[in-house]
DNA sequence: CAGAAAGGTTGCGCCAGCGCAAACCCGGCA
DNA sequence: TGCCGGGTTTGCGCTGGCGCAACCTTTCTG
Protein backbone atom coordinates (compact mmCIF):
# COMPACT_ATOMS: atom_id res chain seq x y z
CA UNK A 1 0.00 0.00 0.00
CA UNK A 2 0.86 3.78 -0.30
CA UNK A 3 3.91 3.02 -2.85
CA UNK A 4 1.86 4.64 -5.61
CA UNK A 5 0.50 1.24 -6.52
CA UNK A 6 -2.34 1.32 -9.02
CA UNK A 7 -5.33 2.86 -6.73
CA UNK A 8 -8.97 4.88 -7.28
CA UNK A 9 -10.80 6.56 -5.17
CA UNK A 10 -14.11 5.81 -7.18
CA UNK A 11 -15.46 2.24 -6.41
CA UNK A 12 -16.57 0.82 -9.30
CA UNK A 13 -19.89 -0.95 -9.72
CA UNK A 14 -18.47 -4.16 -9.11
CA UNK A 15 -16.36 -2.38 -6.31
CA UNK A 16 -19.81 -1.62 -4.68
CA UNK A 17 -21.41 -4.61 -5.01
CA UNK A 18 -18.47 -6.56 -3.30
CA UNK A 19 -18.42 -3.99 -0.42
CA UNK A 20 -21.99 -4.23 -0.24
CA UNK A 21 -22.12 -8.26 0.74
CA UNK A 22 -19.36 -7.73 2.93
CA UNK A 23 -20.59 -9.03 6.96
CA UNK A 24 -19.82 -5.55 8.17
CA UNK A 25 -22.85 -3.76 6.44
CA UNK A 26 -25.26 -7.05 6.94
CA UNK A 27 -29.06 -6.22 8.01
CA UNK A 28 -28.29 -2.75 7.08
CA UNK A 29 -30.81 -0.86 4.76
CA UNK A 30 -28.87 -0.56 0.82
CA UNK A 31 -28.76 3.33 1.35
CA UNK A 32 -26.34 2.84 4.03
CA UNK A 33 -24.58 0.30 2.46
CA UNK A 34 -24.07 2.56 -0.49
CA UNK A 35 -22.97 4.94 1.78
CA UNK A 36 -20.18 2.79 3.58
CA UNK A 37 -19.05 1.90 0.27
CA UNK A 38 -18.99 5.46 -0.86
CA UNK A 39 -16.34 6.05 1.94
CA UNK A 40 -14.10 3.76 1.19
CA UNK A 41 -10.78 3.34 -0.93
CA UNK A 42 -9.71 0.78 -2.81
CA UNK A 43 -6.46 0.01 -4.15
CA UNK A 44 -5.46 -2.51 -6.58
CA UNK A 45 -2.25 -4.36 -5.44
CA UNK A 46 -0.18 -6.82 -7.16
CA UNK A 47 0.83 -10.11 -5.31
CA UNK A 48 3.33 -9.97 -2.40
CA UNK A 49 2.87 -6.22 -1.72
CA UNK A 50 2.49 -5.56 1.98
CA UNK A 51 -0.95 -3.85 3.22
CA UNK A 52 0.28 -2.71 6.59
CA UNK A 53 2.97 -3.55 9.29
CA UNK A 54 3.42 -4.85 12.71
CA UNK A 55 3.90 -2.52 15.20
CA UNK A 56 2.19 0.35 12.86
CA UNK A 57 -0.08 2.89 14.03
CA UNK A 58 -3.00 1.19 12.76
CA UNK A 59 -5.01 4.39 10.35
CA UNK A 60 -7.21 2.21 8.08
CA UNK A 61 -9.56 -0.86 8.43
CA UNK A 62 -9.61 -3.51 5.59
CA UNK A 63 -11.18 -5.56 3.64
CA UNK A 64 -10.73 -7.54 0.82
CA UNK A 65 -12.76 -7.55 -2.08
CA UNK A 66 -10.03 -9.57 -4.45
CA UNK A 67 -7.71 -11.72 -4.13
CA UNK A 68 -6.07 -12.98 -1.00
CA UNK A 69 -4.09 -11.72 2.24
CA UNK A 70 -1.81 -13.24 4.55
CA UNK A 71 -1.44 -12.11 8.01
CA UNK A 72 1.71 -13.18 9.86
CA UNK A 73 2.80 -12.60 12.78
CA UNK A 74 6.62 -12.29 14.58
CA UNK A 75 8.08 -12.97 18.14
CA UNK A 76 10.32 -10.68 19.45
CA UNK A 77 12.45 -14.07 18.71
CA UNK A 78 12.00 -13.64 15.10
CA UNK A 79 9.74 -16.47 14.95
CA UNK A 80 6.82 -16.15 12.57
CA UNK A 81 3.31 -17.41 12.53
CA UNK A 82 0.78 -17.46 9.95
CA UNK A 83 -2.22 -16.34 11.91
CA UNK A 84 -4.39 -16.27 8.97
CA UNK A 85 -5.12 -16.07 5.14
CA UNK A 86 -8.01 -13.48 4.21
CA UNK A 87 -10.04 -14.31 1.44
CA UNK A 88 -12.82 -12.17 -0.42
CA UNK A 89 -15.68 -10.86 1.80
CA UNK A 90 -13.76 -10.64 4.95
CA UNK A 91 -12.30 -7.61 6.85
CA UNK A 92 -8.84 -7.61 8.89
CA UNK A 93 -6.74 -4.76 10.71
CA UNK A 94 -10.20 -3.76 11.92
CA UNK A 95 -9.54 -4.58 15.47
CA UNK A 96 -6.47 -2.27 16.23
CA UNK A 97 -8.78 0.41 15.84
CA UNK A 98 -10.65 0.06 18.98
CA UNK A 99 -8.00 -1.34 21.08
CA UNK A 100 -3.84 -0.06 21.72
CA UNK A 101 -3.79 0.87 18.04
CA UNK A 102 -1.17 -0.92 16.15
CA UNK A 103 -1.50 -3.34 14.35
CA UNK A 104 -0.52 -6.74 15.66
CA UNK A 105 1.04 -8.72 12.15
CA UNK A 106 2.44 -8.10 9.07
CA UNK A 107 -0.29 -8.07 6.03
CA UNK A 108 0.49 -8.37 2.44
CA UNK A 109 -1.34 -10.37 -0.55
CA UNK A 110 -0.56 -13.60 -1.48
CA UNK A 111 -2.20 -12.79 -4.81
CA UNK A 112 -2.78 -10.08 -6.91
CA UNK A 113 -5.99 -8.48 -5.16
CA UNK A 114 -8.39 -5.20 -4.60
CA UNK A 115 -8.29 -3.82 -1.02
CA UNK A 116 -10.93 -1.58 0.68
CA UNK A 117 -9.74 0.43 3.58
CA UNK A 118 -11.66 2.95 5.36
CA UNK A 119 -10.06 5.80 7.65
CA UNK A 120 -9.88 5.46 11.14
CA UNK A 121 -12.16 8.60 11.54
CA UNK A 122 -14.86 7.36 9.11
CA UNK A 123 -14.88 3.99 10.64
CA UNK A 124 -15.32 5.36 13.86
CA UNK A 125 -17.82 7.55 12.98
CA UNK A 126 -19.92 4.88 11.08
CA UNK A 127 -19.45 2.51 14.49
CA UNK A 128 -20.84 4.89 16.56
CA UNK A 129 -23.79 6.37 14.25
CA UNK A 130 -25.18 2.40 13.47
CA UNK A 131 -25.72 -0.23 16.44
CA UNK A 132 -26.39 -2.56 13.97
CA UNK A 133 -22.98 -1.69 12.38
CA UNK A 134 -21.15 -2.38 16.19
CA UNK A 135 -23.06 -5.69 16.72
CA UNK A 136 -21.95 -6.39 13.22
CA UNK A 137 -18.28 -5.67 13.91
CA UNK A 138 -18.94 -7.56 17.23
CA UNK A 139 -20.00 -10.77 15.79
CA UNK A 140 -17.02 -10.94 13.68
CA UNK A 141 -14.43 -10.23 15.99
CA UNK A 142 -16.56 -13.14 18.38
CA UNK A 143 -15.89 -15.03 15.35
CA UNK A 144 -12.45 -15.03 15.15
CA UNK A 145 -12.08 -15.37 18.74
CA UNK A 146 -14.06 -18.61 18.66
CA UNK A 147 -11.93 -19.41 15.67
CA UNK A 148 -8.51 -18.76 17.11
CA UNK A 149 -9.73 -20.71 20.23
CA UNK A 150 -10.13 -23.56 18.52
CA UNK A 151 -7.11 -23.51 16.95
CA UNK A 152 -5.28 -22.39 19.85
CA UNK A 153 -6.82 -26.23 21.95
CA UNK A 154 -6.21 -28.24 18.59
CA UNK A 155 -2.29 -27.00 18.93
CA UNK A 156 -2.07 -28.26 22.74
CA UNK A 157 -3.80 -31.08 22.22
CA UNK A 158 -3.34 -32.62 18.63
CA UNK A 159 -0.26 -33.61 16.39
CA UNK A 160 0.87 -32.18 13.72
CA UNK A 161 -0.93 -34.50 11.32
CA UNK A 162 -4.22 -33.63 12.77
CA UNK A 163 -3.55 -29.30 12.70
CA UNK A 164 -2.35 -29.92 9.44
CA UNK A 165 -5.73 -31.48 8.39
CA UNK A 166 -7.72 -29.26 10.82
CA UNK A 167 -5.74 -25.86 8.83
CA UNK A 168 -6.74 -27.27 5.24
CA UNK A 169 -10.44 -27.41 6.32
CA UNK A 170 -10.58 -24.51 7.56
CA UNK A 171 -9.28 -22.94 4.57
CA UNK A 172 -11.91 -25.64 2.27
CA UNK A 173 -14.73 -23.80 4.34
CA UNK A 174 -13.02 -20.25 4.33
CA UNK A 175 -12.67 -20.43 0.49
CA UNK A 176 -13.34 -23.83 -1.24
CA UNK A 177 -15.07 -23.45 -4.18
CA UNK A 178 -16.43 -26.94 -5.48
CA UNK A 179 -16.14 -28.40 -9.10
CA UNK A 180 -16.75 -32.04 -10.01
CA UNK A 181 -16.91 -33.59 -6.38
CA UNK A 182 -13.29 -31.91 -5.68
CA UNK A 183 -12.96 -28.72 -3.82
CA UNK A 184 -10.38 -26.00 -4.65
CA UNK A 185 -8.99 -23.87 -2.12
CA UNK A 186 -8.80 -20.38 -3.68
CA UNK A 187 -5.90 -19.07 -2.35
CA UNK A 188 -2.25 -19.47 -3.00
CA UNK A 189 -0.52 -21.77 -0.62
CA UNK A 190 3.15 -22.54 -0.16
CA UNK A 191 4.00 -25.52 2.41
CA UNK A 192 5.76 -22.87 4.41
CA UNK A 193 2.20 -20.78 4.56
CA UNK A 194 0.71 -24.32 5.64
CA UNK A 195 2.96 -25.10 7.98
CA UNK A 196 2.87 -21.60 9.85
CA UNK A 197 -0.74 -22.28 10.12
CA UNK A 198 -0.45 -25.29 11.66
CA UNK A 199 2.15 -24.54 14.19
CA UNK A 200 4.78 -27.10 12.55
CA UNK A 201 7.54 -26.98 10.58
CA UNK A 202 8.05 -26.48 6.80
CA UNK A 203 9.65 -30.12 6.77
CA UNK A 204 6.97 -31.92 8.70
CA UNK A 205 4.37 -30.14 6.78
CA UNK A 206 6.21 -30.87 2.96
CA UNK A 207 6.57 -34.63 4.35
CA UNK A 208 2.13 -35.04 5.03
CA UNK A 209 1.73 -33.13 1.99
CA UNK A 210 3.23 -35.02 -0.18
CA UNK A 211 2.28 -38.26 1.14
CA UNK A 212 -1.29 -36.74 0.50
CA UNK A 213 -0.75 -35.85 -2.93
CA UNK A 214 0.56 -39.51 -2.97
CA UNK A 215 -2.63 -40.95 -1.70
CA UNK A 216 -5.06 -38.94 -3.94
CA UNK A 217 -5.73 -37.44 -0.75
CA UNK A 218 -5.02 -33.51 -2.63
CA UNK A 219 -3.33 -32.16 -5.69
CA UNK A 220 -2.15 -28.79 -6.96
CA UNK A 221 -3.69 -26.91 -9.51
CA UNK A 222 -1.58 -23.56 -10.54
CA UNK A 223 -0.28 -22.85 -6.07
CA UNK A 224 -3.59 -23.60 -5.41
CA UNK A 225 -4.68 -27.10 -3.04
CA UNK A 226 -7.09 -29.21 -4.08
CA UNK A 227 -9.09 -30.90 -1.62
CA UNK A 228 -10.14 -34.56 -3.33
CA UNK A 229 -11.25 -36.38 -0.42
CA UNK A 230 -12.49 -34.05 2.08
CA UNK A 231 -14.15 -37.16 3.75
CA UNK A 232 -11.13 -38.64 4.20
CA UNK A 233 -9.26 -35.41 5.36
CA UNK A 234 -12.19 -34.82 8.01
CA UNK A 235 -11.52 -38.54 9.66
CA UNK A 236 -7.44 -37.56 9.75
CA UNK A 237 -8.30 -34.40 11.46
CA UNK A 238 -10.60 -36.07 14.10
CA UNK A 239 -8.95 -39.34 15.71
CA UNK A 240 -6.59 -40.34 12.74
CA UNK A 241 -6.23 -44.00 12.73
CA UNK A 242 -9.13 -44.16 15.49
CA UNK B 1 -25.00 -22.38 38.62
CA UNK B 2 -28.90 -22.48 39.23
CA UNK B 3 -29.21 -24.98 42.01
CA UNK B 4 -30.61 -22.70 44.09
CA UNK B 5 -27.31 -21.30 45.47
CA UNK B 6 -27.29 -18.53 47.73
CA UNK B 7 -28.38 -15.58 45.24
CA UNK B 8 -29.55 -12.26 45.73
CA UNK B 9 -31.31 -9.99 43.05
CA UNK B 10 -30.98 -6.61 44.83
CA UNK B 11 -26.81 -5.85 44.47
CA UNK B 12 -25.38 -4.41 47.43
CA UNK B 13 -23.77 -1.57 47.69
CA UNK B 14 -20.31 -2.93 46.89
CA UNK B 15 -21.56 -4.92 44.10
CA UNK B 16 -22.68 -1.90 42.85
CA UNK B 17 -19.58 -0.27 43.26
CA UNK B 18 -17.76 -2.78 41.55
CA UNK B 19 -20.04 -3.30 38.40
CA UNK B 20 -19.63 0.31 37.85
CA UNK B 21 -15.71 -0.40 37.82
CA UNK B 22 -16.00 -3.06 34.89
CA UNK B 23 -14.34 -2.44 31.60
CA UNK B 24 -18.35 -2.50 30.21
CA UNK B 25 -18.76 0.98 31.45
CA UNK B 26 -15.67 2.99 31.04
CA UNK B 27 -16.50 6.42 29.60
CA UNK B 28 -20.25 6.56 30.83
CA UNK B 29 -21.96 8.82 33.03
CA UNK B 30 -21.95 7.17 36.40
CA UNK B 31 -26.44 6.95 36.24
CA UNK B 32 -25.63 4.62 33.09
CA UNK B 33 -23.21 2.81 35.16
CA UNK B 34 -25.83 2.56 37.43
CA UNK B 35 -28.74 1.29 35.48
CA UNK B 36 -26.39 -0.95 34.03
CA UNK B 37 -25.59 -2.40 37.87
CA UNK B 38 -29.58 -2.41 38.38
CA UNK B 39 -30.45 -4.80 35.67
CA UNK B 40 -27.91 -7.45 36.97
CA UNK B 41 -28.22 -10.24 39.04
CA UNK B 42 -25.75 -11.40 41.31
CA UNK B 43 -24.90 -14.60 42.60
CA UNK B 44 -23.15 -16.06 45.58
CA UNK B 45 -21.33 -19.66 44.77
CA UNK B 46 -18.99 -21.81 46.23
CA UNK B 47 -15.38 -22.85 44.54
CA UNK B 48 -15.96 -25.90 41.51
CA UNK B 49 -19.20 -24.44 40.91
CA UNK B 50 -20.61 -24.34 37.29
CA UNK B 51 -21.30 -21.45 35.63
CA UNK B 52 -22.76 -22.54 32.23
CA UNK B 53 -21.29 -25.46 29.91
CA UNK B 54 -19.88 -26.05 26.45
CA UNK B 55 -22.89 -26.27 23.77
CA UNK B 56 -25.44 -24.53 26.04
CA UNK B 57 -27.49 -21.96 24.59
CA UNK B 58 -26.41 -18.60 25.68
CA UNK B 59 -28.47 -16.95 27.50
CA UNK B 60 -26.46 -14.60 29.91
CA UNK B 61 -23.30 -12.10 29.67
CA UNK B 62 -21.19 -12.47 32.75
CA UNK B 63 -18.37 -10.75 35.50
CA UNK B 64 -16.36 -11.87 38.10
CA UNK B 65 -17.05 -9.59 40.82
CA UNK B 66 -15.07 -11.24 43.86
CA UNK B 67 -13.00 -14.53 42.77
CA UNK B 68 -11.94 -16.44 39.95
CA UNK B 69 -13.72 -18.71 37.17
CA UNK B 70 -12.05 -21.06 35.15
CA UNK B 71 -12.99 -20.89 31.41
CA UNK B 72 -12.08 -24.97 29.85
CA UNK B 73 -12.80 -25.96 25.88
CA UNK B 74 -13.29 -29.39 25.50
CA UNK B 75 -12.40 -31.02 22.10
CA UNK B 76 -14.53 -33.44 20.34
CA UNK B 77 -11.85 -35.71 21.53
CA UNK B 78 -12.16 -35.33 25.00
CA UNK B 79 -8.78 -33.45 25.12
CA UNK B 80 -8.76 -30.36 27.65
CA UNK B 81 -7.42 -26.85 27.44
CA UNK B 82 -8.16 -23.96 29.79
CA UNK B 83 -8.90 -20.90 27.29
CA UNK B 84 -8.70 -18.48 30.25
CA UNK B 85 -8.69 -17.66 33.94
CA UNK B 86 -10.91 -14.80 35.24
CA UNK B 87 -9.94 -12.72 37.65
CA UNK B 88 -12.54 -9.60 39.30
CA UNK B 89 -13.78 -7.03 36.78
CA UNK B 90 -13.45 -9.18 33.64
CA UNK B 91 -16.09 -10.36 31.97
CA UNK B 92 -16.88 -13.64 30.43
CA UNK B 93 -19.49 -15.45 28.62
CA UNK B 94 -20.74 -12.67 26.54
CA UNK B 95 -19.43 -13.03 22.78
CA UNK B 96 -21.68 -15.88 22.38
CA UNK B 97 -24.82 -13.74 22.89
CA UNK B 98 -23.10 -12.28 19.60
CA UNK B 99 -22.49 -15.08 17.42
CA UNK B 100 -24.45 -18.43 16.85
CA UNK B 101 -25.68 -18.27 20.52
CA UNK B 102 -23.44 -21.18 21.87
CA UNK B 103 -21.44 -21.10 24.75
CA UNK B 104 -17.60 -22.63 23.47
CA UNK B 105 -16.32 -23.34 26.86
CA UNK B 106 -17.51 -24.70 30.42
CA UNK B 107 -16.96 -21.85 33.12
CA UNK B 108 -16.59 -23.07 36.51
CA UNK B 109 -15.92 -21.04 40.07
CA UNK B 110 -12.44 -21.91 41.20
CA UNK B 111 -12.72 -20.71 44.61
CA UNK B 112 -16.10 -18.97 46.39
CA UNK B 113 -17.31 -16.48 44.24
CA UNK B 114 -19.70 -13.79 43.01
CA UNK B 115 -21.06 -13.75 40.15
CA UNK B 116 -23.28 -10.70 38.33
CA UNK B 117 -25.02 -11.84 34.99
CA UNK B 118 -27.43 -9.51 32.34
CA UNK B 119 -30.01 -11.80 30.55
CA UNK B 120 -29.45 -11.16 26.78
CA UNK B 121 -32.16 -8.95 26.29
CA UNK B 122 -31.07 -6.15 28.71
CA UNK B 123 -27.59 -6.79 27.31
CA UNK B 124 -28.58 -6.81 23.54
CA UNK B 125 -30.79 -3.74 24.78
CA UNK B 126 -27.59 -2.02 26.56
CA UNK B 127 -25.44 -2.44 23.35
CA UNK B 128 -27.71 -1.10 20.73
CA UNK B 129 -28.96 1.86 22.74
CA UNK B 130 -24.98 2.75 23.66
CA UNK B 131 -22.73 3.26 21.31
CA UNK B 132 -19.80 3.83 24.03
CA UNK B 133 -21.35 0.16 25.26
CA UNK B 134 -20.85 -1.36 22.21
CA UNK B 135 -17.05 0.29 21.55
CA UNK B 136 -16.21 -1.22 24.79
CA UNK B 137 -16.73 -4.61 23.56
CA UNK B 138 -15.41 -4.14 20.74
CA UNK B 139 -12.05 -2.86 22.81
CA UNK B 140 -12.55 -6.35 25.22
CA UNK B 141 -13.21 -9.06 22.60
CA UNK B 142 -10.54 -7.48 20.64
CA UNK B 143 -7.88 -7.37 23.33
CA UNK B 144 -8.95 -10.67 24.31
CA UNK B 145 -8.01 -11.43 20.37
CA UNK B 146 -5.14 -10.20 20.50
CA UNK B 147 -4.29 -11.90 23.52
CA UNK B 148 -5.43 -15.45 22.20
CA UNK B 149 -3.45 -14.89 18.90
CA UNK B 150 0.18 -14.22 21.04
CA UNK B 151 -0.73 -17.33 23.20
CA UNK B 152 -1.06 -19.31 19.45
CA UNK B 153 2.12 -17.95 18.58
CA UNK B 154 3.76 -18.86 21.54
CA UNK B 155 2.13 -22.03 21.22
CA UNK B 156 3.35 -22.84 17.49
CA UNK B 157 7.02 -21.47 18.10
CA UNK B 158 8.24 -21.96 21.99
CA UNK B 159 8.89 -24.75 23.61
CA UNK B 160 7.07 -25.82 27.09
CA UNK B 161 9.19 -24.19 29.50
CA UNK B 162 9.12 -20.95 27.50
CA UNK B 163 4.94 -21.02 27.43
CA UNK B 164 4.64 -22.09 30.97
CA UNK B 165 6.82 -19.03 32.11
CA UNK B 166 4.26 -16.87 29.32
CA UNK B 167 1.30 -18.57 31.37
CA UNK B 168 2.64 -17.23 34.66
CA UNK B 169 3.67 -13.87 33.38
CA UNK B 170 0.17 -13.01 31.96
CA UNK B 171 -1.18 -14.33 35.28
CA UNK B 172 0.69 -11.90 37.28
CA UNK B 173 -0.25 -8.86 34.57
CA UNK B 174 -4.06 -9.71 34.91
CA UNK B 175 -4.02 -10.45 38.58
CA UNK B 176 -0.82 -10.00 40.56
CA UNK B 177 -0.74 -8.77 43.81
CA UNK B 178 2.45 -7.04 44.80
CA UNK B 179 3.84 -7.55 47.94
CA UNK B 180 7.02 -7.02 49.58
CA UNK B 181 8.88 -7.01 46.53
CA UNK B 182 7.26 -10.25 45.33
CA UNK B 183 3.69 -11.14 43.34
CA UNK B 184 1.12 -13.60 44.01
CA UNK B 185 -1.18 -14.36 41.74
CA UNK B 186 -4.69 -14.33 43.03
CA UNK B 187 -6.18 -17.07 41.09
CA UNK B 188 -5.82 -20.83 42.53
CA UNK B 189 -3.60 -22.77 40.21
CA UNK B 190 -3.63 -26.40 40.38
CA UNK B 191 -0.79 -27.75 38.03
CA UNK B 192 -2.92 -29.18 35.92
CA UNK B 193 -4.17 -25.07 35.15
CA UNK B 194 -0.99 -24.58 34.61
CA UNK B 195 -0.23 -27.42 32.14
CA UNK B 196 -3.39 -26.57 30.23
CA UNK B 197 -2.54 -22.97 30.11
CA UNK B 198 0.51 -23.58 28.93
CA UNK B 199 -0.52 -26.24 26.17
CA UNK B 200 1.40 -28.96 27.80
CA UNK B 201 1.06 -31.71 29.88
CA UNK B 202 0.62 -32.34 33.74
CA UNK B 203 3.81 -34.02 34.20
CA UNK B 204 5.61 -31.57 32.20
CA UNK B 205 4.05 -28.62 34.23
CA UNK B 206 4.67 -30.50 37.33
CA UNK B 207 8.51 -31.21 37.07
CA UNK B 208 8.99 -27.44 35.73
CA UNK B 209 7.36 -25.45 38.59
CA UNK B 210 8.74 -28.10 41.08
CA UNK B 211 12.41 -26.93 39.78
CA UNK B 212 11.60 -23.58 39.58
CA UNK B 213 10.30 -23.42 43.19
CA UNK B 214 13.92 -25.19 44.48
CA UNK B 215 14.90 -22.35 42.50
CA UNK B 216 13.29 -19.60 44.59
CA UNK B 217 11.56 -18.75 41.61
CA UNK B 218 8.25 -19.56 42.89
CA UNK B 219 6.72 -20.32 45.84
CA UNK B 220 3.59 -21.67 46.97
CA UNK B 221 1.09 -19.72 49.65
CA UNK B 222 -1.94 -21.40 50.02
CA UNK B 223 -3.33 -22.71 47.05
CA UNK B 224 -1.76 -19.69 44.97
CA UNK B 225 1.52 -19.24 43.57
CA UNK B 226 3.74 -16.42 44.10
CA UNK B 227 6.09 -15.13 41.88
CA UNK B 228 9.74 -13.98 43.71
CA UNK B 229 11.78 -13.41 40.91
CA UNK B 230 9.82 -11.92 37.66
CA UNK B 231 12.54 -11.04 35.92
CA UNK B 232 14.12 -14.24 35.81
CA UNK B 233 10.61 -15.64 34.84
CA UNK B 234 11.08 -12.96 32.08
CA UNK B 235 14.14 -14.25 30.67
CA UNK B 236 12.98 -17.72 30.61
CA UNK B 237 10.26 -16.53 28.79
CA UNK B 238 12.11 -14.87 25.84
CA UNK B 239 15.50 -16.75 25.07
CA UNK B 240 15.52 -18.93 27.94
CA UNK B 241 19.45 -19.21 28.35
CA UNK B 242 20.26 -17.20 25.41
C1' DC C 1 -9.22 -39.27 63.83
C1' DA C 2 -9.37 -42.75 60.28
C1' DG C 3 -10.05 -43.44 55.69
C1' DA C 4 -10.86 -41.84 51.15
C1' DA C 5 -10.17 -38.89 47.42
C1' DA C 6 -7.88 -35.53 45.00
C1' DG C 7 -3.78 -33.54 43.81
C1' DG C 8 1.43 -33.61 43.25
C1' DT C 9 6.10 -35.76 42.34
C1' DT C 10 9.39 -38.50 39.90
C1' DG C 11 11.94 -42.50 37.44
C1' DC C 12 12.09 -44.37 33.05
C1' DG C 13 11.51 -45.62 28.23
C1' DC C 14 10.11 -44.19 23.92
C1' DC C 15 8.86 -41.73 19.64
C1' DA C 16 6.95 -37.66 16.92
C1' DG C 17 8.73 -34.49 14.68
C1' DC C 18 12.49 -30.98 14.48
C1' DG C 19 16.07 -29.23 11.68
C1' DC C 20 20.41 -29.59 9.07
C1' DA C 21 22.17 -30.59 4.62
C1' DA C 22 22.01 -31.73 0.06
C1' DA C 23 19.61 -32.43 -4.00
C1' DC C 24 15.83 -31.37 -7.04
C1' DC C 25 12.31 -28.74 -9.69
C1' DC C 26 10.71 -24.90 -12.25
C1' DG C 27 9.70 -20.34 -13.99
C1' DG C 28 11.88 -15.87 -15.28
C1' DC C 29 15.46 -13.41 -17.37
C1' DA C 30 19.69 -12.06 -19.77
C1' DT D 1 20.23 -21.67 -23.71
C1' DG D 2 22.17 -21.49 -19.33
C1' DC D 3 21.89 -19.43 -14.99
C1' DC D 4 19.75 -17.77 -10.90
C1' DG D 5 16.52 -17.79 -7.04
C1' DG D 6 12.75 -19.30 -4.65
C1' DG D 7 10.30 -23.15 -3.40
C1' DT D 8 10.18 -28.29 -2.43
C1' DT D 9 11.63 -32.91 -1.28
C1' DT D 10 13.95 -36.29 1.45
C1' DG D 11 17.62 -38.92 4.24
C1' DC D 12 19.25 -39.02 8.76
C1' DG D 13 20.32 -38.35 13.56
C1' DC D 14 18.89 -36.36 17.74
C1' DT D 15 16.00 -34.78 21.61
C1' DG D 16 12.09 -32.55 24.06
C1' DG D 17 8.74 -33.85 26.42
C1' DC D 18 4.93 -37.29 26.60
C1' DG D 19 2.80 -40.60 29.43
C1' DC D 20 2.66 -44.77 32.23
C1' DA D 21 3.25 -46.40 36.81
C1' DA D 22 4.16 -46.04 41.37
C1' DC D 23 4.42 -43.42 45.21
C1' DC D 24 3.87 -39.38 48.27
C1' DT D 25 1.19 -35.33 50.32
C1' DT D 26 -2.65 -32.63 51.36
C1' DT D 27 -7.34 -31.84 51.77
C1' DC D 28 -11.96 -33.23 52.53
C1' DT D 29 -15.62 -36.07 55.06
C1' DG D 30 -18.00 -38.67 58.17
Amino acid sequence: MGHGMSEQKTPSQNTVRAICALGLVRGLPSEVAAHVASLARVDVLPGGAGVFTQGAVAQRAYAVLVGAVRIRQIGSDGAQALMRMIAPGEMFGTVALFTEGYYPADAETAMPSHIASWSKADFMALTMNSPQIAINIIGMVGQRLANVQNRLREMATQNAEQRIAHALLMLVEQSGAVQAGVCKICIPLRRRDVAELAGTTLYTASRLLAAWEKGRLLARSRQMLVVRDANKLRRIAQGGLL
